[in-house]
RNA sequence: CAAGCAGGAUAGGUAAUCGCUCCGCCCCGCGGAGAGGAAAGUCCGAACAUCUGUUUUGUGGUGGUUUUAACUAACGCAAAACAAAGGUAGUGGGUAAUUCCCACCCGCCGUGAGGCAGGGGGUGCGAGCAGUGACGUCUCAACCGAAAGGUUCGAGAGCUCCUUCGGGAGUAAUUUCAUCGAAAGGUGAAAGUGAAACGGCCAAAUCCCUACCCGGAUGAAAGGGCAAGUUAGCCUUCUUUUAGGCAGGUAGCCCGCUUGAGCUUCGGAGUGAUUCGGAGCCCAGAUAAAUGAUUACCACUUCACAAUUUAAUUGUGAAGACAGAAUUCGGCUUAUUUCCUGCUUGGGCU
RNA sequence: GGGGGCGUAGAUCAAUUGGUUAGAUCGCAUCCCUGUCACGGAUGAGGUUGCCGGUUCGAGUCCGGUCGUCCCCG
């Protein structure tokens, strides 16, 4: 789990990013990202009721994602806020697949240092 | 061995590394705790909270009358009773309470172990549509044909018999009068259809009655507290600007929020559901929402392959259910892994 | 978290108090019309009433359970 200060945790801010955030998308996830004058990285996960049925799976999908970004956090870079949906067809995919996935998208727009 | 019936338990473990939430402390850290039997469906029942009825009684109490005392409208608190709607239904018991649970009785089903969304009283199948045909039983099974066959000398001279084929009903299921019943409805007579409506039995999860239960509504997004910003208004300061306070309660935050009809264990009461007493324990409280990831080893089950080979054992590999707390409990229902116990029926061997 | 509705032919909808063979429109198929197509005409096919069970002489309708789907509160 990605520590408390680090979540993108209020509705505003939430909404904020969703709606003018800079949107990537690959095959099983995508990505909404935005840049606040600020000094902390926020993150957020999310599983659709619409790509999975039953709560169980909702919880693991975020929780491979959350195992995913893990490495990731350190490198990126400041004021980020970002949000992570993931799609069907997510669930059958590896925590390495998922990094890469992630890692490809944010450092080809130059918002994580390699 | 096969098929089945009933009941119960279980929901992998340990270690290391990297993380998350909460709590504690001697706070750069260390220690402790961290999903379920169904957390699910939301089908019932309660706790708790707020709002809200009528009547009565008690009580507090501001105001009024008033010398005091006393009386008393509004309002608050407490208790009791109650309409409608709704619910329940063998007898007795359990519980905070229920449509739940337990015991027993009767009825029905099953070869049986057992099971039942069976259990107040009453009323109630002539409704389907035109037919060999009207819930079941009983009664009645008739008619027409130059259609075919049989029997027969002959079935197209006529009569009669058997089989097949074809054909043929009601404006159907009401109306009128009288009468019984609290009601649903019944009974009698007349008319009408039919071969038959006469009699008896069974039928409400559609109808009626009785007895009993219950004030009602909304649900933790209940409800309460603090309170940025903004602001109509009020107060203070001041020539004005301004500043401060009050009021108000939005965003946000906090409480509610986990000690509870709690768990473990011992003893007593009871056939049992359950209950009484003692001792010990504290066991998730998140909020875009924690309880995870990786690796190793050990168990258990299943499958595949190989070896020994009657059975079985050993080794290797793979796989491992349903499913995620959101105020809290008690039931019910549904989903689902593995195992155990008792019993029944049938077959085989000794 | 809480509450409510709806599932009937390929599609959109009906079906009285439980009572005939579940009906209508469009679509579909075949034939006719035409030189051909459309239009038009005729005929026809198509239903486990979401699923499982119960009550009943009889269930689309009544009662339980289950699955799917849509909506409301915020």
């Amino acid at each position: 789990m990605i520590p408390k200060r680090n979540r993108l945790k209020k509705k505003k801010d939430f909404e904020e990013t969703f709606k003018k955030g800079k949107r990537l998308k690959s095959e099983f996830l995508e990505i909404r990202i935005r840049k606040v004058n600020k000094k902390d990285k926020k993150i957020a996960f999310v599983a659709p009721v619409k790509a999975f049925k039953k709560a169980t799976e909702r919880n693991k999908m975020k929780r491979k994602m959350r195992e995913a970004f893990k490495g990731l956090m350190k490198n990126l870079d400041e004021g980020v806020r970002i949000i992570i949906i993931a799609g069907s067809g997510a669930e059958k995919k590896s925590i390495e697949e998922l990094e890469k996935a992630i890692k490809k998208q944010l450092v080809q727009f130059k918002f994580l240092k390699e």
